[in-house]
RNA sequence: UAACCUGUGGUGUAAUGGCAGCAUUCAAGACUUUGAAUCUUGAGGUAAUGGUUCAAAUCCAUUCAGGUUAUCCA
């Protein structure tokens, strides 16, 4: 067997397993199986890219499969979007499927069930189930329905189906019991009688089959081998499994295989929210303007965004799968479009806060076309031409009258240089009444040999363009909007989270087309809306760049005063002693040397009372005690004098059964 | 407080009993016609306590903490 370095996730582990078990290769099959309610978000992305991903891996077939069971929720709009996002995400499915396609045979084996005294039908309101349904810590109570005949069940469920009943008069149930300790077990409801047109079947079924009853059967129609969901699927696993054995019963010669249900965390994002129905509130209340505002967490909001579907998978591949609850930073999110669009996308220069720059030494009527590399990143990104005359805009914030040394950028007397032309230097300002600058004025030098420590970009004010800008910040201000007890998340909303704005940019982007990609130089990526028209350009800023200037300044009016990173502290000389110990007697020879002298480097550090308690570790933990003992001796040469405490540890370990403990006490 | 699940640097994730890695984040430096990128270096971790073992993040026990499950939703 060849070695497989490369580390697996638990689901991994267990396909890996179940091979090695004998499950042939070309039986592994995978499905994604979104209710077509609402659209994808970025959670869902971890969803798509574990099972999509694994059909990539093992080469096996992933189905898309859209669970259409509940008519009143779900909408042909929701089925297109959904679509297209994962077609976007750059992933194929093998068969697009419907749930609603297997209502027939789903009925079928609803009878067979009947027959074999397994499901019957009960009669009751719901709030009589709900009351003997008993709760997880009082088992339930039967429902005085549940001995029916099997001939009284058969007839009223082929009525139900028939339309003879109204809605929420009778459902069908399996038999299971009432006082299992798993609610789930309790009886379920297995179809319920609605009177709703659904988006593909029309008015054919007036009883709709619950979510238990069709998904691993749907699952088993398909043939999946491995049903990967969301850890709150948990306590379903048992209902699961009850039904496909049952159900197997029926079917085993025709589908041989049942599949096997398999749960992970699902992934929370910081500073954003997961939920359809909390989405849904904020299109609906108009907070955003749409399923697509790029301020969205959804698929769509984030392609509007200037997001790329690579980015979006690297993300989901660092995220990784396990089984623990996580909250991922946005930052890594933000990392990985960076790190994509730093690649890809070109480089332009645009001015988003303009000041005023003339050149007093340039010609009036002069003008440069100058030539500009587009992607220093990708050679075959080529160059363009930037346009530059005496009048330049420049960024406020690029000019100070007066700064100290560690501002690069512009001040009176100060040189730099301009991106793609020449080395400039300030020597006056022009001011209106109010003490605001309006004018620059500087001297050019077109020696761009020599080394200045701040280069600006700017745009020739004669040949810019505008455009509007929209700048985004996070919708909501709290890390995790939907965690609080007592507030509403509706009350963390970030009520500067658009910022639109004018920007001029240099003439080589009017030719932009809506979708693609800049980066800005120093301000960040950007990418043209689908808002944009023939005379009017729209940009929405995806990403910055990282700003480690930013961070030295305190933050000006930043109205979302991120949250200080908790100190990262650094631990105490004991603690460290402490577990250099564990592992002592673990160690390779030489690098046990290495730690007894880091022991004795520490041990400077520690005083008596601190170490004192340790001489209680148990005598198994042979290791630390070494460690303490290390310590202790070095205490004792700077002149610890010796207690009765001190010599019962000594003459302890001399006794101790572990040789490099004996040996370190007995130097004592 | 019934059942089930989960605890590894700030965050996420590896290590199936054998020297706790990787990524991000943060910090310092080098380089730089983007205070970007790149490169170098550093900081930071096995929830606690016992036990089994030559050896424990890993196995056992106890404790602690967090989560999930009670819709004719999925």
């Amino acid at each position: 067997m060849s070695e497989e370095t490369k580390s697996l996730n638990f689901i991994e582990h267990i396909i890996e397993e179940d091979l090695a078990n004998g499950l042939p290769k070309d039986k592994l099959r995978f499905r994604f199986p979104p209710e077509p309610n609402g659209y994808l978000h970025i959670g869902h992305t971890k969803a798509i890219g574990i099972s999509f991903g694994l059909g990539e891996k093992y080469n096996a077939p992933v189905n898309l499969r859209f669970d259409d069971t509940n008519p009143s929720k779900e909408e042909q709009e929701y089925v297109d979007a959904i679509k297209r996002d994962i077609a976007w995400l750059g992933y194929q499915w093998e068969n697009e499927l419907y749930s609603s396609d297997y209502f027939d045979k789903l009925y079928e084996w609803a009878v067979q069930l009947i027959k074999d005294g397994k499901a019957y039908v009960d009669s009751q309101t719901s709030e009589a189930m709900a009351e003997q349904k008993g709760t997880p810590t009082q088992p339930g109570t039967n429902s005085p329905y549940r001995d029916r005949s099997v001939e009284e069940n058969l007839d009223l469920f082929q009525r139900m189906k028939a339309g003879e009943f109204p809605a929420g008069t009778h459902v069908l149930r399996a038999k299971i019991d009432m006082e299992d300790p798993n609610m789930l077990m309790r009886d379920p409801i297995m179809y319920r009688i609605m009177y709703a047109h659904h988006h593909r079947t029309g008015d054919e079924w007036c009883i709709y089959p619950m979510y238990d009853w069709t998904h691993g059967e749907s699952d088993y129609i398909e043939q999946i081998s491995h049903s990967l969901c969301s850890l709150e699927f948990k306590p379903h696993r048992k209902l699961y499994d009850w039904f496909k054995d049952n159900v197997y019963e029926y079917a085993k010669d025709k589908l041989p295989l049942p599949p096997k249900q398999r749960e992970f965390a699902r992934l929370n994002l910081s500073y954003t929210i997961m939920s359809k129905r909390k989405l849904l509130k904020l299109v609906e209340e108009k907070v955003v303007s749409g399923w697509d505002d790029p301020r969205m967490p959804t698929i769509s909001g984030l392609r509007r965004r200037g997001y790329t579907p690579n980015s979006i998978r690297e993300f989901i591949k660092k995220v990784g799968v396990a089984k623990r609850e996580n909250v991922i930073d946005v930052s890594l999110l933000e990392f990985c479009v960076r790190e994509d669009l730093n690649k890809t996308a070109n480089r332009v220069m645009a001015v988003l806060n303009p000041v005023k720059v003339v050149i007093t030494n340039y010609p009036e009527d002069k003008e440069e076309w100058l030539e500009a590399e587009n992607n220093q990143e990708d050679a075959s990104a080529g160059y363009r031409k930037v346009p530059f005359s005496r009048e330049i805009y420049i960024e406020k914030e690029d000019f100070k009258e007066e700064a100290g040394s560690k501002f690069f950028r512009l001040k009176l007397g100060g040189e730099v240089r301009l991106k793609n032309a020449y080395i400039i230097k300030a020597n006056d300002v022009i001011k209106d009444k109010n003490g605001d600058i309006t004018e620059i004025h500087c001297t050019y030098d077109t020696d761009t040999s020599k080394k200045v420590k701040g280069t600006l970009h700017w745009v020739s004010i004669k040949h810019a363009i505008t455009a509007e800008i929209r700048e985004y910040d996070r919708l909501f201000m709290h890390e995790a909007p939907d965690s609080d007890k007592d507030k509403d998340f509706m009350e963390f909303l970030n009520p500067n989270s658009l910022n639109v704005k004018i920007g001029y940019l240099e003439p080589s982007l009017s030719e932009a087309k809506v979708g693609e990609r800049f980066q800005f130089q120093r301000l960040g990526y950007f990418v043209v809306d689908e808002d944009s028209t023939s005379d009017k350009l729209v940009f929405n800023k995806t990403v910055g760049l990282r700003d480690s200037w930013a961070k030295q300044k305190p933050k000006p009016q930043t109205t979302m005063q991120a949250k200080p990173k908790p100190q990262q502290q650094k631990r105490s000389a004991i603690s460290v002693i402490q577990q250099l110990g564990k592992k002592y007697t673990n160690y390779p020879e030489d690098k046990q040397t290495k730690v007894k002298a880091e022991i004795i480097d520490l041990a400077k550090e520690v005083s008596y009372d601190e170490l004192e308690p340790l001489f209680a570790t148990a005598v198994k933990k042979a290791g630390t005690r070494i460690a303490v003992m290390i310590a202790l001796k070095e205490l004792l040469k700077n002149g610890l004098e010796r207690n009765e405490a001190i010599n019962e540890f000594i003459s302890k370990a001399l006794e101790d059964k572990n040789d490099i403990l004996v040996a370190e006490a007995s130097e004592v």
